[in-house]
Formats: C-alpha cells, sequence, structure tokens
DNA sequence: TCCCAGGGAGGAT
DNA sequence: ATCCTCCATGGG
C-alpha cells in the first residue's frame, strides 16, 4: 500500500497524443463510476491500478500530463520480480492501457457525428470532452462487479470489492515492500458461504448471486468467454437467467466488461434524462428506453449513454 | 426517521 | 406487459 512504483526499481512508458486516437479527460474516465473493475485508487492527480499481464501481476502509476486534447500519460510499473523483461512488459502495458482506456475509440468520430445529428448529446460534448469507456479485461471481474452495482452507489460497491479482494484475492507482494490484492479467482468465491462473504463484505444480498455465478463458473455450467461473443441478443439472453442479473447489469457487463458498445445500461438517471429529452416524458419501460438508445446511436449506444449519464448526474436540464 | 444509491426477483393485476 | 414490495447496507 505505501509508496510508489519508482523508476529504478521498476520501468516507465509514455503514451502521448499522436499514439492514441483523439482527446482523453483521464479523471472524468476513471471516476465516472463504470463496472469494468473497482475504480483505480486516487493520490492527488495520479491513479494507481493493478493488472495481470501475460501472468505478471503489474502496478501501475498514471499521470495525466498536458491537458485533454494535447497530453502525455506518464506511467510507472513495478512487478514483484526483482529482474524482470522490462522491454516486453513496457510493450504489453502500453497496449494493456490503450485497451483499458478506449484510446482506440474514434471520440472524434462520435463528436462529429452526433454533434451535428443529435442536439441533445452534443449538449455534453463540452463538459466532458475526453471522457472514455474503460474496458475491462477479466470478464468474471467485470460481471461481478456490475453485480455488485446493483441499487448500490458507486463508493460502496468499491467498497465492497475491495473489502472481498483483500479477504479472499491472492496477495501480491511488488518490489517495493508494497503488497496488493487481486480480484478473487471464482474458485475460491465458489466454496463460500454467502453469509460469510456478506458479513465480510458489506454487500448485502448481492453475496448470494455472487457465489452462486461462481459455483456455475466452476460447475462449468456457464462460460463467460463463450457468453461474450454471441450475438448482442443472445448473449443479453443469456445473461438475464443469471442470479443477480437484469436487464442494467446485463449491459453493464456487454458494454464495459465484453467491450460490447452497443449495449446501453439503462438505470434510472438514464430512463429519465432519455424519456425528458428525447421522448416528450412520455411513459415508457426501461427495456424500452434501452432499445430507443440502440436504435438511434448504434454503435455508439454504449458512449451516448455514458455522457448522457454523466450530463444527467452533473448538470443540470 | 426517511430516502436514496447507475436494480432484481417474485408475485399480483 | 406493467405494477407492487422486499431485499442489505451505508450515507445524507
Amino acid at each position: 500500500m505505501a509508496g510508489l512504483p519508482t523508476t529504478t526499481q521498476g520501468f516507465s512508458i509514455t503514451v502521448s497524443t499522436d499514439s492514441v486516437n483523439g482527446p482523453l479527460n483521464l479523471a472524468e474516465t476513471v471516476l465516472s463510476g463504470q463496472t469494468a473493475k473497482p475504480e483505480w485508487l486516487r493520490e492527488r492527480t495520479k491513479f494507481t491500478n493493478v493488472d495481470v499481464l501475460d501472468g505478471t501481476p503489474l502496478k501501475y502509476t498514471v499521470a495525466h500530463n498536458g491537458d485533454t486534447d494535447s497530453f502525455a500519460l506518464e506511467v510507472r510499473a513495478i512487478t514483484h520480480d526483482q529482474n524482470p523483461d522490462r522491454k516486453e512488459l513496457a510493450r504489453s502495458l502500453r497496449k494493456h492501457l490503450i485497451q483499458v482506456l478506449g484510446l482506440s475509440d474514434d471520440l472524434n468520430f462520435f463528436y462529429r457525428k452526433f454533434g451535428v445529428e443529435d442536439k441533445v448529446l452534443s449538449l455534453t460534448f463540452r463538459n466532458l470532452r475526453g471522457l472514455r469507456l474503460m474496458h475491462g479485461t477479466d470478464l468474471f471481474e467485470s460481471l461481478i462487479c456490475s453485480i455488485l452495482s446493483q441499487n448500490n452507489s458507486v463508493r460502496l460497491w468499491n467498497r465492497s470489492a475491495r473489502l472481498m479482494m483483500k479477504q479472499y484475492g491472492e496477495m501480491v507482494n511488488f518490489i517495493d515492500g508494497s503488497h496488493e490484492f487481486l480480484f478473487p479467482q471464482p474458485e475460491i468465491l465458489a466454496k463460500l458461504n454467502p453469509r460469510e462473504l456478506r458479513s465480510k463484505t458489506s454487500m448485502g444480498y448481492r453475496a448470494k448471486p455472487v457465489v452462486m455465478v461462481s459455483r456455475m463458473i466452476v460447475n462449468d455450467e456457464l462460460e463467460l468467454s463463450t457468453l461474450a461473443n454471441k450475438s448482442y441478443e443472445d448473449a443479453k439472453k443469456s445473461l438475464l437467467e443469471l442470479p443477480g442479473v437484469g436487464p442494467k447489469v446485463a449491459d453493464c457487463f456487454l458494454l464495459y466488461g465484453a467491450g460490447r458498445l452497443e449495449a446501453a445500461p439503462v438505470d434510472v438517471w438514464i430512463h429519465r434524462i432519455v424519456t425528458r429529452l428525447y421522448l416528450r416524458s412520455r411513459k415508457t419501460s426501461r427495456m424500452k428506453t434501452a432499445a430507443f438508445l440502440r436504435e438511434r446511436f448504434g454503435e455508439w449506444a454504449g458512449y451516448a449513454q455514458l455522457y448522457l449519464f454523466d450530463y444527467a448526474r452533473t448538470g443540470s436540464f
């Protein structure tokens, strides 16, 4: 927990504007409550996260230097290894960051297209410029985080996720003397009594579906990678059969976890703002709101949802 | 004390 | 199909 990775012990990389696709607002992106994974830890203006790359646990700290449109991400990373293959890890980490922060998504195209076509959505572009979808790297982690988020605050589901990691995740010692806990494996969670999980993580009634889904995976009744490769409709239908997974959680998993950009999770806020600004406040269901977003924004429905959500929460409309 | 947090499940209409 | 109510937990 203590101490940041130092370049003498680890390695560093830089991801600059010219190697990515458009603007980035790192803080807005990391702190926008997406359920791909537990929120990165913030230390002043920097963010620290731990991920396993090619079997190697990596702890990295990202600083966003410059502004939204012209920037350099300065990244320092360490492993548990005294003498790692720095060159290979640097290559992996660069690729990983571009993936996780959605830096390949053509944001400028999004702004151009809907800045003209959609008066409502274009209202959100000024303040949220550079906000990106985070892409999960572990389907199980994304599904569990999405389940934890139901009827819960970002603060609380992250707290439960961190407690779960500390209790049941593998501990990794890094070369700077710090240690972190990885996201628990389904094999571990599958063996738990839901009441025990509940009492140790404050996740309430979400403990039962967390354990049940873990057991389904261990028992080969559920294969997330197979599910994620189905068509949107088929994947969603399969997800809705899982305990603790309804329409909103299913779309969260598909969008943030599986990177299906046509998925648009509809929560109370999205339902509220979409019905008011697009549907003349007509009475409708959340399912129809989700279908509306997919039809109107197609492959950009997930992004439209992300921008409208943040706009609904932070802006006045 | 009540209400809400990026809802879901089960039942009644 | 749409509308209840309950479900744990913590913060305002």
